[in-house]
DNA sequence: CTGAAAGCGCTAACAA
DNA sequence: TTGTTAGCGCTTTCAG
């Protein structure tokens, strides 16, 4: 069997009160009875039993992170960094994944596992603004991601407007006259999507330009393939443009190798910048021009305003609203054109 | 408060020990109980405090994952691929890094945390052989990676040796003459690095050839920009070849970049081969030819193995090795080339 | 087939 | 400054 408190209480020749007493940092403890105990403690080798800490105490020091699909690098590095923020503040990170469908993200929002950790940072896909209602849990929430907005819980996101608009603007800028809108989800307004189609729309209007629908592109999903595959199509029906904002960098790697075995030169022909900064954009050939995000940040904000929550359930502070810097990064896709 | 056993035994006017069978699945229980009971837990919403079901039984339901790095793509769709088998038993996944740091690695396998989980996933990157004893901890524990064979716990991992050496026999018989072994760590011999390059000397001499050193390229992390600062030192130095076994997918593709820019094709002038099969190698330009380390069955294994080891922690079954099969997968960079 | 009661290891009132 | 004690919510003998 483990060592328990008894074990060590005994074996320091004190009462068990005591040893909880320095394990939890009491600051009322002699010098001598302290070093006693960590002796005890070091010579058993005793390490607490963190379910019944949790029973006892109603925390167990997990947080849950539900995300889409590690397979995203968007994703994987956004678990990265809520990861590297929980460890900051001794929390340890359980992931589900939810696969971006709608009945397993109520599903794991609702499951006994939320009773397992003390709260719970989703990055929501499926559900939609309509659903805000269903994210009224019992378990301290932060949500991330651009679906629902003012819903019941706090929310932590990314300027995808302004951001989207300065990707827009950096092309106009180098003398794009022709520029992609490319990742668009028909008829979504809120969503990464509709957010960044907006802010495409905005910067196309402020240089005082007319909107040209035909290079709105729709793009499904937002993987590689599918980037390429939309490519292909926008070729094949004869689609002229100079530049290209993605609405990930996925989408832009896959078109931006459709157009290169068309013989289609970036950044001379067409300038490309993606978005959200993934590792990869950083070894394409070319380098692609990105907006960052500000992940670090977004995963800092959100646990630390889990942990406000959790501190304080019962806190009658409304929901807020918190957005991340982004900033334009520039590499060779956009690079070396004339301006 | 939130709803316990209790309340849902007084709702359905039975004692907390039937609650507690129906939610067992205790065999013998009358249908019309059972069916008040369950009727009694969807009014409340009752869910069970998995702290205090832990406590009771000694069982979590978490399983703890020790990667080195998410951002790494090889430790994400393996992470991705453990998740998905650990859900087919109902486990959870904690998700720690190591950061492959050997101070971390064994803090998070000694830290308190591993009592929270009844069994832990460690994928090896920092201790070595020496370091075997320091595995035997009193959490169920299964070994991955390349870093510790014939350990005290069970290990899964690939067969590297046999994949390494089939990757250079595939360029062989495209008719390479100088192929690079890219990626090999100086002096090891035991690891990913060591086994591959063992592999790929015994095909170099299993085809009657002699080993030419020079074309033995170290490559210190496997980071994509590495592979790309070891190439261009290649081409620097002026080494020839025609054929280029990478140990990973990341140092390949980092290669290809650089061979690219120096205008060497692929596969016409180096047919390249990677190794790790991570999705990124499907949409690169040329696409990848690469070994599947079979991660869908390293993951699968693993996770029953431990369930295992949990279900009977006592057992006195020796620690045992598994090994799951590979697979060359031929793509773009190693195809149409003249055999 | 169901109920009563003990106790998992810990924290936190309350005493001393 | 330290000890005593009562549960946290659940599973599990042991009776009935």
């Amino acid at each position: 069997m483990a060592v328990t408190l008894h074990d060590v209480a005994r074996a320091a020749g004190v009462s068990i009160k005591t040893v909880s007493n320095v394990i939890n940092d009491y600051p009322h403890i002699r010098e001598s009875t302290r070093a006693r105990v960590l002796e005890a403690i070091a010579e058993l080798g005793y390490q607490p039993n963190l379910s019944a800490r949790g029973l006892r105490s109603g925390r167990t020091g997990a947080i849950s992170l539900i995300i889409p699909d590690l397979k995203n690098a968007y994703f994987a590095e956004l678990a990265d960094a809520v990861m590297r923020a929980a460890g900051e503040h001794d929390l340890v990170v359980m992931i589900q994944q939810s696969g971006g469908m709608r009945e397993r993200e109520l599903e794991v929002l609702h499951g006994p596992r939320m009773r397992m950790v003390d709260g719970v940072l989703f990055s929501v896909l499926a559900l939609g603004q309509d659903d805000a209602h269903l994210l009224d849990i019992p378990t301290p929430l932060v949500m991330l991601g651009e679906r629902i907005f003012n819903g019941p819980a706090d929310h932590v996101t990314m300027k995808n407007v302004e951001a989207s608009r300065a990707a827009t603007e950096h092309l106009i800028g180098l003398g794009c006259r022709r520029i992609l809108a490319f990742g668009a989800h028909e008829n979504e307004v809120i969503g990464s999507a509709g957010l960044r189609l907006t802010g495409y729309k905005q910067a196309i209007e402020a240089a005082g330009r007319p909107l040209d629908e035909s290079l709105i592109v729709n793009v499904g999903n937002w993987h590689r393939s599918d980037g390429a595959e939309a490519m292909r199509a926008a070729l094949a029906r004869g689609l002229q443009f100079d530049g290209l904002v993605a609405f990930n960098d996925s989408i832009a790697l896959g078109a931006m190798r459709v157009l290169q075995e068309a013989g289609i030169r970036i950044p001379e022909d067409v300038a490309v910048i993606g978005f959200d900064d993934i590792d990869e954009t950083r070894y394409s050939l070319p380098s692609l021009s990105t907006i960052d995000p500000g992940r670090e940040e977004i995963a800092r904000t959100a646990v630390s305003v889990l942990m406000e929550r959790i501190a304080d359930p019962a806190s009658e502070r409304p929901p807020r609203e918190y957005e991340a810097d982004f900033r334009v990064v520039v590499r060779e896709s956009t690079m070396g054109r004339a301006s």
